[in-house]
DNA sequence: CTAGGGTTAG
């Protein structure tokens, strides 16, 4: 029977299969035998078994039976080891709920089968992937004998919080405790330096990735990601010409995308060229179009995606749809929203934006209310209620920016981030409701959430509107004390300072950006719309 | 049976 089952794992097992399964287990549980002719099987031949359905349902991508069926053995009071406990801890990382994790984490240290480097090294990984990084040190810190692979599991849980600093003194430490390096930790070496913009300590890296000579795709991928980053774009070309043999697609979605974010066009097309573009390269490319407000280089674009008849690919669909929108062309964005058969969250969200921050903020308050109609298809984040709260600020709807500040908590049961607040408190100042402006401050505070410099330089602008030069007075010192050298800081004050006369004020400030060297950043509303200077004809596929 | 590279919204 089993025998059976371990077929049906690797061909068509699904729920019905998995509670067959759990059926035998009770079965066997109670009466100490097999339904069928299974009759020799020893508890441990049963526990392996066991372990390798769990593990080849995670393996499937099929955690929820994995869980399931491992809830029913605790429950039946199977026993269980180490192996099946990596197994499911590995499903709750893909179920993204680490109370699961938590609660699989206890069971361990109950049975004892968390004292091991791998069992630990597993926790670390699921309380980094569920986003509890704390749980993930500290099971770290617990961990008596550290082999590199748990060293690289906290590495990478340091850049998945996007703390590469931190990541930078995991690699020291690693340096001083004489850990020898692996492939996997001059990964996530690069990416902590590309992170860094640390140009010197990642061509150090790329000399130990030459010394290394092993999985040169997957590192040279890495290195081309950083150079790009860096702006080194040269070195990034560099570092593809020289690998010889077979590359894959990561590779050249790599360098496409590290080519236009550094607005080397030709060299994207070229590359792009080279095998038939990939719907991720066309997607992050666009992102380098959307960036560098260039339209002429993202209608290229536009056109190569629809030659490959990736039209239907809601991803890049949306990075169209925002490209348009970035570069002002609210009509074509919309022509494209309107063509996506399966609209996701950020579809709705970017064409939100788009009307808003085109200035129409009562077409972006239909379509949010459309997309609240659709039945609760998609549900708006709290982006989507960012993008929403902006388009009222920038359209002077109060009424609607406060009925959306409203829905954000009551009826989506969001927390407002400091973000949400900015605008909040942008639009009551813009309608004249300073004291507003000041309740919703409170209330953020008693919320417990800490002011940020966006929140500072909200309450400063409905200051400066409405002639509040008290509080206003204390908005401005909190923020040039949170960002004392930000030149477009130290403008708004100055700004505030002379619409309340004090001109003593402004040129102390003036005086002050000179002898911190600081200029005021020019504006810039150019997008680039006819490609001159590029190269159009390189464009073949 | 633990770790790694490219992928859309603020």
């Amino acid at each position: 029977m089993i025998q059976n089952l371990r077929h049906k794992t690797c061909s068509t097992l699904n729920l019905n299969h998995v509670s067959n399964i759990i059926g035998i287990i009770n079965h066997y549980l109670h009466h100490k035998t097999f339904t069928t002719n299974f009759s020799s099987s020893s508890l441990t031949q049963y526990i392996s078994q066991t372990n390798s359905l769990i593990a080849s349902l995670v393996r499937r991508g099929d955690p929820v039976s994995a869980w399931i069926l491992f809830h029913s053995l605790r429950r039946a009071r199977a026993d269980v080891d180490a192996y099946t406990f990596t197994s499911v801890l590995r499903a709750c990382t893909l179920l993204h709920i680490s109370q699961l994790g938590t609660q699989v984490h206890a069971q361990m240290v109950k049975t004892g089968a968390d004292s091991g480097t791998v069992a630990k090294t597993s926790l670390v990984d699921m309380y980094s992937k569920c986003g509890s990084l704390d749980e993930a040190v500290k099971v770290f810190d617990e961990m008596g004998l550290r082999d590199v692979v748990a060293w690289n599991a906290l590495l990478s849980c340091f850049l998945r919080c996007d703390l590469p600093v931190e990541a930078v003194g995991v690699l020291r430490a690693m340096g001083r405790e004489n850990v020898e390096l692996s492939e996997f930790t001059l990964c996530s070496a690069l990416k902590s330096c590309a992170s860094l913009k640390a140009l010197e300590l990642g061509r150090q890296v790329h000399g130990l990735v030459v010394c290394m000579g092993r999985d040169m795709v997957v590192l040279s991928t890495a290195l081309i990601d950083f150079y790009s980053s860096v702006g080194c774009v040269d070195d990034a070309l560099k570092v593809f010409c020289s690998l010889k043999g077979w590359k894959d697609d990561m590779m050249y979605n790599s360098l496409v995308s590290g080519c236009v974010r550094n607005r080397r066009y030709g060299e994207a097309f070229r590359v792009m060229g080279l095998v038939r573009p990939n719907a991720v390269a066309l997607t992050s490319a666009l992102v380098g179009c959307s960036e560098n407000l260039d339209l002429w280089a993202g209608k290229q674009m536009h056109s190569v995606a629809v030659r490959q008849g990736f039209t239907r690919e809601t991803q890049l669909c949306n990075a169209l749809l925002d490209m348009y929108a970035k570069c002002g062309k609210v009509s074509l964005a919309q022509s494209l929203f309107d063509g996506i058969c399966e609209k996701d969250v950020i579809s709705w969200t970017c064409m939100i934006d788009a009307y808003g921050r085109n200035g129409r903020g009562r077409e972006a308050v239909l379509l949010f209310q459309e997309m609240r109609k659709e039945g609760g298809k998609v549900l708006p984040n709290s982006v989507t209620f960012l993008s929403v709260l902006s388009a009222c600020g920038h359209s002077g709807l109060v009424e609607e920016g406060k009925k959306c500040f409203k829905l954000l908590r009551e009826k989506y049961g969001l927390e407002p981030d400091p973000e949400h607040y900015a605008c909040y408190i942008d639009i009551l100042g813009r309608a004249g409701n300073i004291e507003g402006v000041w309740t919703a401050y409170h209330n953020m505070v008693e919320q417990g959430t800490r002011p940020t410099a966006g929140i500072w330089v909200a309450l400063l602008n409905a200051c400066s509107l409405n002639h509040d030069v008290e509080r206003g007075e204390l908005a401005a010192k909190h923020l040039l004390q949170l960002e004392p050298n930000k030149s477009s800081y130290i403008v708004l004050v100055s700004n505030f300072y002379a619409a309340i006369g004090r001109w003593d004020r402004v040129d102390e400030l003036r005086s002050v950006m000179r002898t911190k060297g600081l200029v005021k950043e020019a504006g810039n509303s150019w997008i680039n719309v006819l490609g001159l200077n590029q190269h159009a004809r390189s464009l073949s596929v």
